[in-house]
DNA sequence: AGGGGTTAGGAAAGGGGGTTTACAAAGTCG
DNA sequence: CGACTTTGTAAACCCCCTTTCCTAACCCCT
């Protein structure tokens, strides 16, 4: 709530970081351009950054005339950074460099039963050692492990205070997994995690306001309002699964009726297939995963039924997208997770048209949509950001504790 | 979006602004303590204040034993600030002195047919000419002009871009009104000025997060996000009244179906009166006032048809403010505007009790719903805060100048 | 009445941040 | 080889907030 002056640092940094991830090797005077920023506090930042080995001088390049440009890029080596996207079923874990390549992945499953905290945890830990035995990445260069776990988290304690899949209460997370990973953690939910990732590394990227639609199982919205994260109060904004979609409509496990996740949710969409033809040979009854890769299949080969069927869910969709256009009239809003993902183009085609019948005219023209540009998996990516962020303000702090031991 | 540090020192500005309208006669102790801010910053702004005339020192207060603390009040007598009020069928002006208080009224009519811009401006020239002459205030005096327009609005050019009611498009407003009024004009719409003037003197007061539904004729909701307005990337956030409530409802004038506008709104508790008692005596047909009056009336005697309306009304109410308490996480959400103001207390209740029914139960713990504690037309006063917000805007350029004046 | 004790508030110093200006460094071109 | 260009660093400067020091103003007690 309280800015200082320092704040305005550490966005600065970030923006700076961003750009130069953004536009590989570059050089100051672009990125001064590209952030608004005089070149003196670019140089500066970037100083910073390469004194820390977060990146590298690659050379230099001509200028009209004169002294050419020195270019920087992101020092891939300079440090690993690790996501960890927990779910209903799975521990996906991935080990990125500085430049957010996938080095390693590794991934375990959870069997249902298997869901106490500590289960889930050793799951996670295992992972974590094994991306890193896998990279072959010294344990020094780990700049930290950020988790990404559903439900509603508090970030500063680390207590996971609600996980609807499990039914945990107040699970202290963070204390538990520092007992098996040494790294510096950083805990937070999926849709927060797929909206950092937009904002960092994909479509929102330069927005000061973009909303993040995740679909997948569970149904959500990262919102990135005024350039950073909107958290709400209690850090548990973006549930935007559970608004009622359609009065008295279908009954969803939060105890209400009609919800957009009951729609567009990847069980959801399986109810919309078998409301237009119950015994479709697309409907894999087990399978979500399946059922969606049908679809998508069925309508690269013009299946009247699956077309329908993402027209239908594009249609709940979009009354709910049409919403979110209305309200916070946001610069571009980003379709992400594995449904997009799967569904791609025809999905959004199929929104994008729906939205424009549904949405009012001044916002809408505002606002693009997009399907998340990022190739693999955003809440990793995303969960790992929020290591990067974590290694960036301590980066701040540190130097300042340096200047002053200096004295 | 660039982020500078003088916007600190106008958010500092402003709070301590505010905090000395709402406590009255302080001392600068008891306003550092309720910012947050250092002593000394708190006595560089007050000086600043002084020196402009907008606060007075009023005496002395006992310390414990020390010095005695100086305290300081708004001049109410330093300015005064105009707001008006434009909407579908009248132009509502308010003359405040700087203590907020309304020193005159006036208004004008405006009668179907008569919705030429040039004819508005008329109108509005005239009443802001009669609150300046009613209220004797020299012209010197008015700080500023806030003027509220429905619609979309572009602040900076001063172009009313869209007006639903009277089909304007485009009307550069300012620039008309400018040639009859002198003072330094401000413009933004009705859902904005609410939400300012909960921020600055109603329940958003102090708050990061809120959010103001704006329940009249039409419907809306102000955000308040981060602390400051959320305007959206073409200034068209907060369009919440049509939002899809119920997929395929009752038929809105946007073009849509089921928007939350056509079942809160007054003319959509009508029809919800209508189709629960088709001939009651409750409903004035012409008259959405006395209708609404008529249904507070109701509920206060206890009659069942009046309470089930309200009941009724609540819950569509509360279904959509549900979505925005899990979207958004607020810290406190505001109803306001004339309905809100008339059907009160008994529409609070229902409205509490089927939020808690429809929203998850994390975001809901942390918010509260209130009604409005605004006393007189929040969009007059919200109107006003904008010009009172441009005085000290060019407070801060204007001692700026003056610093380098000197030089 | 005159000193201690206590609290208020102003002035100056200090630290964080960003920008402008001056200048050295490193090229190109005639 | 010198004139011109462009880059990038260092120093000076402005803004903002806080901390520290000191004076002002009051109480109480002797």
């Amino acid at each position: 709530m309280k800015r200082t002056s320092r704040d305005i640092r550490t966005a600065n940094r970030y923006e700076v970081l961003r750009q130069i991830i953004a536009r590989s090797p570059t050089s100051r005077q672009e990125l001064a351009a590209a952030t608004g920023l005089s070149l003196a506090t670019v140089a500066t930042l970037v100083g910073e950054l390469l004194d820390l080995r977060m990146l590298t001088e690659v050379g230099f390049e001509d200028s009209a005339g004169g002294r050419p440009r020195g270019l920087v890029a992101v020092n891939a080596a300079g440090g690993a950074l690790i996501g960890v996207d927990i779910a209903e079923t799975y521990v996906h874990v991935e080990l990125f460099d500085l430049a957010l390549n996938v080095l390693a992945r590794a991934e375990e499953d959870i069997r249902p039963g298997e869901s106490r905290p500590e289960q889930v945890v050793g799951h996670v830990a295992a992972a974590v050692g094994s991306v890193v035995a896998q990279a072959g990445v010294e344990a020094a260069r780990v700049l930290g492990v950020g988790v990404s776990v559903p439900g509603q988290v508090d970030r500063d304690t680390g207590i996971a205070e609600y996980a609807p899949n499990w039914d945990w209460h107040d699970v202290p997370l963070l204390d538990l997994l520092g007992e098996h990973i040494a790294y510096p953690l950083h805990l937070d939910n999926p849709l927060r995690a797929g909206a950092v990732a937009e904002l960092w590394f994909g479509a929102a990227r330069g927005h000061g306001d973009a909303v993040v639609v995740n679909l997948g199982t569970g149904v959500g919205a990262g919102l990135v309002l005024g350039g950073g994260l909107h958290r709400g109060v209690s850090n548990s904004a973006g549930e935007w699964g559970h608004t009622t979609l359609v009065l008295d409509g279908r009954p969803c496990h939060c105890g209400n009726h009609g919800c957009v996740e009951t729609y567009v949710g990847a069980p959801g969409i399986m109810q919309n297939l078998r409301e237009l033809s119950a015994h479709s040979p697309l409907l894999h009854p087990e399978d979500q995963t399946a059922t969606v890769d049908a679809l998508a299949r069925g309508v690269a080969e013009g299946d009247p039924v699956a077309v329908q069927v993402v027209r239908d869910t594009a249609r709940y969709l979009a009354a709910g997208i049409a919403d979110l256009v209305n309200l916070l009239n946001p610069e571009v809003v980003v379709l992400s997770s594995w449904v997009a993902a799967r569904l791609g183009e025809p999905l959004l085609d199929e929104v994008r048209e729906a939205v424009a019948r549904h949405a009012l005219r001044r916002p809408l023209a505002a606002t693009e949509i997009v399907l998340s540009p990022i190739p693999t998996d955003p809440v990793c990516l995303g969960a790992a950001t929020f290591a990067l962020e974590g290694a960036l303000q301590s980066v701040g702090q540190r130097s300042a504790q340096r200047a002053a031991g200096r004295t």
